[in-house]
DNA sequence: ACCACTCCTCAC
DNA sequence: TGAGGAGTGGTC
């Protein structure tokens, strides 16, 4: 009987792919290990398995595989559960989830090699220039990669040339495989058990009374060992005998000392574990008791708490529970880089249970960390990251906590899976059954809508910690201040008043502005052109810092210009201000005082970020300026006021949540002030200062947001009363855009008739030369997801069968954010 | 995704 | 005439 295997590749395809095996290795393999099999003429892929079973398929003859790459399963069997649901519910392949979930280290690399064959003559043999070249390179070095061909022979295309060569049976074509992950190793030194009794060691002291250094050193060495029971590394040794490492090489070779060496972590905790104990107060006592009742009856927890109530010692309390079970522990955080404070917390806290998973860690510390999840090791039983952590493989998972929960960077949006980390989070845990807590002090209305109907338990925590006052509100009307003339630049009077106020009490202002789409671009004041990006349909925005005009998607740049690029005129301004005029304009206001910007330009290089916040912590920076990035969870404690440049840019946002997020927004900024005794103070200039959002902010009033946005979501038909699903189309032909996007939404009207809206042009139909249309599918409530979804994959499995549309690709987007 | 294969263009 | 681009189809 034969056996077989069906592996997921880490490919954008539909199906696995299955591959023989023989009865030797059908005894060894088991689900979710690693295989390295070929696929296509000559590339090997690493494969997971994802069953095994003896029903040869009937239409071609399996391949058999390559290499096993594990000992035992790298992937778990709660790991393949997710993936399927991931790939189900999200329309995508599971290739594209295992590549977002597996740390690119455990994917093999293979790299063709050429190689001269064994005994050629070449003495006979007719060759032209291009391979005469290469064989006479194979018999100075013995092997070559296709890549040093090709800049041997100076073209791109090469293969060719080597098949011929193949062909001639002069060289031969290999595939070399790397394992990429690399155990980082420490070399550590022991006495040689053969003279650790303690006549010996007298004997060979004595022995190495001719090699003073060397006795120096063996004495260290058994002073340091004495003092402490730990394994000693050479680096130790050395240092503390003020040798080097040249006599301990001398010990070695004496056969005195013996090296060996131990896998080390390239993460390691630094530092001690406070001995503080976190106390709540009773609001937070009582909350946390509320959180816990409703844990017993499983249910989602959405804990409504509004900002610095304390919401993260409720947190932290609920991880020592589970760790304290033995279980482990998930925190996700939108964004990793912008909470250094709060990893410093909890590191605090826990110590080295405390790890930290997000794509800036090199792969190798990304497989340690991988690892030693799978372990359930204590290293590792806190996972804190961003939306990827939700792929490793935990073992005993007993609590997730989503903070910030209705941040939309949970949600994927390219590549595929477009995931939404939150939903995906509670899928998740409810595979371990484990507990999940969602937190936010705005809650997303999705969530909020869940709570109110059952689905999820609300806890609600409405007291700032410590009794501090909500900061007040005040708004300022613009429009009738420009009018009045008492606008200088982007700043009103009150505003300016309220600054200097808070300078003159030595605290510090935030001043905040939208990023995107508001930043500046240059406009002729004569024939109204602006310098447009010749990839994509944008504007090119204006960066002062390296004077040049940027485009946001595909990067192209040419430098500022000083002629209108279409009528030459030299009549030409900036339009729309960004953070930069912020800043600028601040200074020429407040020469004396101390600025600084934070914003996608200032954060660029490693550790920018932890700089700018540094200098603001200490005060060494009276006035940010900065975008989005301000809203994280930071905590200053000087703050007094923040400002809100302009509130109109959010609001008027293209979106059916522009509404929401400008909410959220403005309150997590405001949220920013006044977190010590003193009340602080929030400035919102608009234009439209009765704007509903903008009464709701300075009230502070969710409630009243959430009843008026519910209502609208009602009306128009969108989340959470119906469900989206967004086809888009994408294609360089612009005429084929729109045929194979108007053949798409037909296709979908015959099924869902009005619910299919579209095709339409997003607001930048094209980027990188490639235009885009986008068909959107409203699913009500009541109308079964799965049987929805299979009629999707019907109709684009059509789609695909039309050879005319074969390079339009179409891009599924589940719940769209 | 990657590769091979086809068709077609463009410069010598 | 053949190298190299775009377009297309298949991978167990």
């Amino acid at each position: 009987m034969s056996h077989f295997v069906d592996l997921i590749l880490p490919l954008p395809l539909e199906k696995r792919f299955t591959y023989s095996i023989t009865y030797e290795e059908a005894q060894f393999i088991k689900k979710g290990m690693r295989l390295a099999v070929q696929f296509g003429k000559n590339r090997i892929y690493t494969g997971i398995v994802a069953d095994i079973h003896q029903n040869p398929p009937e239409v071609y003859e399996a391949k058999p595989i390559h290499q096993i790459l594990d000992e035992k399963p790298l992937i778990t069997r709660e790991q393949l559960k997710f993936w399927e649901w991931i790939s189900q519910y999200y329309l995508c392949a599971e290739g594209d989830v295992m590549r977002a979930a597996l740390p690119g280290a455990f994917l093999l690399e293979s790299e063709s090699v050429v190689k001269l064959s064994k005994d050629v003559d070449i003495e006979d043999v007719i060759l032209n220039d291009e391979e005469y070249l290469v064989i006479e390179a194979l018999q100075r070095q013995s092997s070559m990669k296709i890549q040093e061909i090709e800049s041997l022979l100076d073209r791109k295309k090469v293969l060719p040339v080597i098949n011929k060569l193949v062909e001639k049976q002069l060289v031969d074509l290999n595939q070399e495989i790397y394992e990429q992950f690399k155990p980082k190793e420490e070399r550590y030194v022991k006495l040689n058990p053969a003279y650790e009794a303690e006549s010996e060691m007298h004997r060979i002291l004595d022995e190495l009374s001719r090699a003073p250094k060397q006795r120096e050193v063996l004495l260290t060495y058994f002073s340091l060992t004495a003092r402490s029971k730990k394994p000693l590394k050479v680096k130790t040794l050395v240092k503390e005998a003020g040798a080097s490492s040249a006599i301990v090489k001398g010990l070695l070779n004496k056969k005195i000392l013996v090296e060996f060496y131990e896998e080390i972590d390239r993460v390691q905790f630094q530092g001690d574990i406070g001995n503080h104990e976190i106390k709540l107060n009773e609001f937070q006592q009582k909350t946390f008791e509320e959180v816990k009742t409703n844990f017993e009856e499983d249910k989602v927890c959405l804990l409504h708490g509004v900002t610095s109530s304390g919401k993260t010692e409720i947190y932290i309390r609920l991880i020592e529970e589970v760790v304290n079970q033995g279980k482990q522990a998930l925190y996700l955080l939108p964004e990793i880089a912008l909470t250094t404070q709060l990893i410093r917390r909890l590191q605090d806290y826990f110590g080295e249970k405390v790890v930290v998973y997000h794509s800036k860690y090199s792969v190798n510390e990304r497989v340690e960390v991988f690892k030693h999840v799978r372990e359930n090791d204590q290293k590792g039983k806190i996972v804190i990251g961003a939306r990827s952590c939700i792929f490793l493989p935990f073992k005993n998972l007993g609590l997730i906590v989503v903070d910030e929960e209705h941040e939309s960077t949970f949600k994927q949006f390219d590549p595929a899976p477009r995931y939404h980390a939150r939903d995906a989070a509670v899928v998740l845990a409810n595979l371990f059954q484990a507990q999940i807590i969602l937190g936010s002090a705005t809650p997303s209305i999705e969530s909020y809508f869940n709570a109110n109907h059952s689905k999820y338990a609300l806890v609600e925590l409405k007291r700032r910690f410590g009794n501090v006052h909500m900061p007040e509100v005040e708004v300022v009307d613009i429009k009738t201040a420009h009018r009045k003339k008492k606008m200088k630049g982007h700043f009103s009077e009150r505003l300016i008043e309220e600054i200097r106020a808070s300078l003159m009490e030595q605290e510090q202002v935030i001043l905040f502005q939208n990023r995107r789409g508001f930043s500046p671009i240059l406009e002729c004041n004569t024939c109204g052109h602006s310098p447009q990006c010749p990839n994509c349909d944008v504007s090119l925005t204006y960066h002062s810092h390296n004077n040049q005009l940027r485009c946001h998607y595909c990067g192209y740049h040419i430098a500022m210009q000083h002629q209108c690029m279409a009528c030459s005129s030299s009549e030409i301004s900036t339009k729309g201000f960004g953070t930069e005029q912020v800043e600028a304009e601040l200074k020429a206001l407040f020469p004396k005082h101390k600025i600084a910007r934070m914003d996608q330009d200032t954060t660029r290089g490693k550790h920018a970020y932890e700089k700018i916040i540094e200098a603001f912590e200490n005060h060494e920076t009276d006035i940010l300026v900065g975008t989005q990035m301000l809203t994280k969870g930071l905590d200053f404690r000087k703050v007094s006021l923040v400002g809100i440049m302009n509130a109109d840019n959010l609001l008027n946002f293209p979106d059916f949540r522009a509404h929401e997020r400008s909410f959220q927004l403005m309150l997590q900024v405001a949220g920013r002030a006044g977190r010590t005794q003193k009340r602080g103070k929030v400035l919102i200039q608009s234009y439209n200062p009765n704007h509903q959002i903008i009464q709701q902010v300075s009230t502070g009033d969710y409630e009243a947001m959430y009843k008026e946005q519910l209502e609208e979501r009602y009306q128009y038909q969108y989340p959470p009363y119906y469900r989206l699903i967004r086809l888009t189309v994408k294609c360089r032909d612009f005429s084929k855009t729109n045929e194979a996007a108007q053949w798409l939404a037909m296709a979908l009207e015959n099924v869902f008739d009005r619910n299919v809206l579209g095709p339409e042009f997003p607001p930048v139909a094209r980027i990188r030369n490639e235009y885009y249309k986008n068909i959107l599918i409203k699913i009500p409530v009541k109308q079964s997801l799965g049987k929805t979804k299979q009629v999707i994959h019907r109709v684009l499995n059509s789609y695909k069968a039309i050879g005319a549309f074969r390079s339009a690709r179409v891009i599924v987007n589940v719940d769209p954010q």
